[in-house]
DNA sequence: TTGAAAGCGCTAACAC
DNA sequence: GTGTTAGCGCTTTCAA
């Protein structure tokens, strides 16, 4: 009754035999490698169209490449990343190379578990978001696996790296802020863990921490801490501006958390200015509009897997690139409202040396 | 001077080797499979952590399971796309399946290549969100391959399925927007293509024609069309809106598609309603409070997921789910500002049989 | 309970 | 230019 249960996928043999040709010359053909005589190319190309005849990867990689690029990614929810991803998958159109995503979860261990998921899968190269991952481990790893990190501003001699200048983003937002007149800003960033020195939240909240010193408002400091995404970064705004004397203005460590304070903000009615970082495509929406600094997510992508690239192509050395982030003002950074009050309350601060 | 030139990953050689058993007995402790006594699983766990060994998943596939996921989507851009993704990479956690994500490009063909690269490197299951590929062809694949397919309203004995109900959603949308007392409702959606009968897009389509002429209004209806994402549905909505007579209400194919005709709409000042369809995070934020229909994605996606661990685990006989939408209404709709202007320009249509 | 050995479907190195 | 063959690192019978 049942007809053929299961047709069994047919193999590089199948084609070689049907071609009245060795499995060497089809594997030739696959790879278009040297060696092989146009008619007996026609012939087999032909028989591996009539035979629907595909390679499995899986044998390939056991004795060649894989012909897969993996790019691991901490949250994909976070439209950056998007942009960043969009970036890599056309830059790998027509390469022959097949991109596969794998998603981390959160916490400190689970960038490393996702890239070893990669290895596993013997991508030929690599493309990470994994600022959590100790350096000598990536080291090793990129010794057999060419690979390239995003946003890490590390220099290691075997992998390369794309990131941003995240001080530089950092500052400009800032000096845009104290521009506008603001003085009690505060800077909402993500847990302790995200921010470590040379991350780029460790980076931002670090440039944060400099501006508000040196413009003599140290005791206006104001760091608060949530998890990732847009509602946990809500619920901390919201407790953030139920304080006695909350912030003129929000430096966001990143446009999802921003959205998330704008948000609170909004509910709240308060004039408070919200800034954020990335520039995701949300921002410019003429509804939200908010200030952030334009990281090129798709060209540090796109970067990225040119590199990789160059990597699977032979290079060795190690190439490193910073890209210069833009500050792109709207409408959700506007001078404080209460003016008035706004050198009242800085005790130890000259009112104005510079005047 | 070199110390060990790229030290050679550990095979299960090396661990059974150095805990001086067989091959099979280390393999039979990774998969913990029966019939290994606790004294020798200790001793070859202590190996393996010792040589630091992973098993290669190529060499796995090749005599018996990948233990890889394979989910295809069409736009991670796509908020709803996401919030799938998530549902189902949590639904994946601590099953001992690794998830990997292959981005289709857009266009007829590529959902089918993205499908391919996923069978071709043997994953276990996928899921995949392919309305355009044939379902012949899905069918033979699913033989092979335990696969449930996401928004498609085919029914085939060999694969499951998980879908909303476009129709139900999207007569809720026209509903609403009916009781508002909105005549000149636009349709905006994607091309021809993706508007296929029995595809999401040409159910939503399809209700929406059914109402308008259902309410007497077929002389107002309005369709147009756009490439996916927000540019070219603002682009899309701009020469919409610059027509003679533009609509006082637009219903969006998805909510994408419902942004960017919200920023075309905001810029021309203009009092038009804008629905959409998805709900994704960013409807609910109070600036955008975009009207919507709720798909519960990270839901779809879990189930999704349950459905192919089960058939992972042996279920052969499909199933096939449909989740109700809910319509959320917020700001984006609300009455047409010229209600005056309402009933003048309906020639052919008795005014209110039903009054 | 344990181990030996035969593949899985490819590529690469080498003969012819 | 073409074919032969030895692996790649696992899992899976099947004996012991």
């Amino acid at each position: 009754m049942a007809k053929e249960s299961k047709a069994r996928r047919a193999t590089i043999e199948d084609v070689a035999e049907a071609a009245g040709v060795s499995r060497a010359a089809v594997s030739k053909v696959l790879r278009n490698a040297y060696g092989v005589s146009p008619k007996m190319k026609a012939k087999v190309l032909a028989t591996i169209e009539q035979l629907d005849y595909r390679p499995l990867v899986a044998a390939r990689a056991m004795s060649g490449a894989s012909y897969t690029v993996g790019i691991e990614i901490p949250d994909f929810r976070n439209q950056f990343f998007t942009k960043v991803l969009s970036g890599a998958k056309d830059a790998l159109k027509g390469t022959g190379y097949q991109l596969i995503i794998a998603p981390a979860d959160e916490g400190p261990k689970e960038g490393h578990r996702a890239l070893e998921a990669l290895l596993d899968r013997q991508v030929d190269g690599v493309i990470a978001v994994s600022p959590l991952v100790g350096q000598s481990w990536l080291e090793r790893a990129a010794e057999r696996t060419p690979m390239v990190m995003f946003a890490r501003h590390d220099r290691s001699l075997h992998y390369d790296t794309v990131a941003g200048d995240d001080v530089a983003g950092a500052d400009a937002v800032m000096q845009h802020l104290l521009e506008l007149g603001h003085q009690r800003i505060a800077h909402l960033t993500r847990d302790e863990m995200v921010t470590e020195p040379g991350t780029p939240h460790g980076l931002r909240l670090g440039a944060y921490l400099k501006v508000m010193v040196e413009a003599g408002l140290a005791d206006s400091i104001s760091v608060t801490r949530c998890g990732e995404g847009q509602d946990l970064a809500y619920a901390a705004t919201q407790s953030m501006l139920a304080a006695p004397e909350p912030p003129t203005a929000i430096f966001a460590g990143h446009d999802e958390l921003a959205l998330g304070a704008l948000r609170a903000v909004v509910e709240s009615g308060l004039d408070i200015s919200v800034a954020g970082y990335d520039d995701v495509p949300l921002a410019s929406h003429p509804l939200i509009s908010l200030t952030s600094v334009d990281q090129p997510g798709a060209a540090m992508g796109a970067r990225a897997v040119r590199m990789l690239l160059e990597r699977l192509a032979g290079r060795t050395d190690a190439f490193h690139e910073t890209f210069v982030p833009m500050l792109r003002t709207r409408k959700s950074t506007r001078p404080p409202a209460n003016e008035a009050l706004g050198n009242e309350h800085s005790p130890d601060v000259a009112p104005s040396l510079a005047e």
